[in-house]
DNA sequence: CTTTTACAATCGAAATTTCAGATGGAGGAT
DNA sequence: ATCCTCCATCTGAAATTTCGATTGTAAAAG
């Protein structure tokens, strides 16, 4: 049952008239007469009495009538709730790490929120192997990520940022005011690490390796605060990204250190699964993503 | 749009599965896909996001399949009131003459609604003349009328009863006891006829003018009743069908005079517009009068 | 890491449906 | 009687739907 039918019996009862019913809808006039047998055909029933010249509804017409119009009013309101939902609008699911949520989310959410306040966010933070597994699994719409350049094909990788770990003690620590501090200068320091991702770890292992120093890790925590706050009390030397101690620097509570080995960058990076489709309100949050100051 | 494309879609959602759910409607795989397509070309959405080997939902998808339901279940709704009405029910129109009404319409109609209590009635009372009018204009199912036989083209007449008019007159009245009365025994007594159906007065006249013979109308009146009445009280001689007279007869109050003139055949007849549908309470009606003992 | 399996997309051909235009016929109007 | 209006029917062309075969690609199994 399509509903040309129903639009062509509709027409037709309001007009009492088949020839006028098809100019009104474009058709010609032997298309309505069809349209209406193959409905009458389907319902198994006659829905209009052709008594000469004149047609009038037959009792089953005037109920089919009144069905007719709700069903067409439902089927347009359907249509109607489905681009309502063009715009954006509902839950937007966003993966990140931990520190892009603490420090470079809630600039974007503010923003995302201001230009769509229809939106909705869920957050899930987690390491950067588990947002690959989300995505994957779409359980997340999109993934906002601080780490290196991601290069899975069935993912869609847009760097929005370069950022460089940076090395940061306190400010009694022997490496301060020390100039081109190499991984050799490093090795004998204990290191301070962030855990739950595996990747700040690995690219300043990497840039050891090259340069074939060890080193030893006094502590790794998944907390970034935590991690800080140990940096402060002169623990050793906290490998973190600079914007994530960005406090800590004014107040002197922490220094970097002058790093002159090789630059350990980072990108911050908003991903998602090029398969998926991209509703309104993710090519909102993409929009918004290389529109706002990082 | 098509309901089969929402039966589509709602049946590949319930199995998160085309494959499947082509199978269980008896499609080729290659049909569920390109209907779901066509679904989302005419929605503008993407109604499933299609990762890898799982296929699920998108909002947009949520949203509509809610509707896709609720659309369905309409329509079934719509057809299945519908297939209520097939059997006998609602306004039966029925237009009849006043001779019919009151004598013979009683035991039709109880028995009618013994069998369909479903069935409404409205009853329309005119001259054979306006029956005809009215099922022309649709505004009667069906006409039951006392009447020489009708041969209208466009209209469907079925005999039921054969009936006689008879010559009814007070039991003191001087042709009581008479034998073998022509109409030339007619001639000098006032007559006593219906006025609103024309037929009994001409199928009267047509029997005295082949006989040459001319009358005296005492008394037309559109009341049987009342015609019954002036009879009884010796006015002259009424024109009647003899199932009219009945009860008179039994209790004595009139008699019927030996006519042996031509016989003046009247036939009681069920009526309707050829080009109109037969509801099922016209069907039924028609059976009923086919059933019934005359 | 390769193979197999499961599943949806795509393509071309066949079947089906839809449509317009011509024609016909019945009913009213002039 | 004649014309006009209006619906039904028929017919061929165009559009669409459907199917079967094939392809492509993830996931699962080996």
């Amino acid at each position: 049952m399509d509903t040309r039918l129903l639009i062509a019996f509709v027409t037709v009862a309001s007009l009492h008239n088949f020839t006028k019913a098809a100019d009104q809808l474009g058709y010609a006039q032997s298309t309505i007469t069809s349209q209406i047998q193959l409905l009458e055909k389907e319902l198994g029933v006659k829905l209009f009495d052709r008594l000469g010249k004149k047609i009038s509804l037959t009792p089953e017409g005037e109920q089919f009538l009144i069905n007719a119009r709700q069903l067409l009013f439902s089927w347009e309101k359907a249509k109607g709730s489905i681009s309502l939902l063009k715009s954006p609008h509902g839950i937007l699911t966003i993966g990140v790490n931990e520190s892009v949520c603490s420090v470079k989310l809630p600039r974007l959410l503010e923003e995302y929120r201001k230009r769509y306040p229809e939106v909705e966010f869920h957050i899930k933070i987690g390491s950067t192997d588990e947002l690959e597994l989300w995505l994957h699994e779409n359980q997340i719409d999109v993934a906002v990520l601080l780490d290196k350049f991601w290069n899975v094909p069935e993912l869609a990788v847009k760097v929005l940022q370069e950022e460089s770990l940076g090395f940061f003690v306190s400010k009694d620590h022997p490496l301060v005011g020390v100039k081109n501090i190499l991984p050799f200068d490093l090795s004998n320091h204990p290191m301070l690490l962030v855990s739950h991702s595996s990747c700040w770890k690995n690219i300043f292992q990497a840039v050891m390796d090259e340069a074939n120093e060890t080193y030893r890790i006094m502590l790794e925590t998944a907390s970034i605060s935590d991690l800080k706050q140990f940096a402060i009390l002169g623990f050793g030397v906290a490998v973190l990204p600079l914007y994530a101690v960005h406090e800590e620097i004014t107040s002197n509570r922490l220094s970097m250190i002058d790093w002159k080995g090789k630059e350990l960058k980072l990108f911050v990076q908003v991903v998602h699964h090029r398969d998926k489709w991209l509703s309104p309100s993710m090519e909102a949050f993409f929009k918004v993503c290389e529109d706002i100051k990082w």
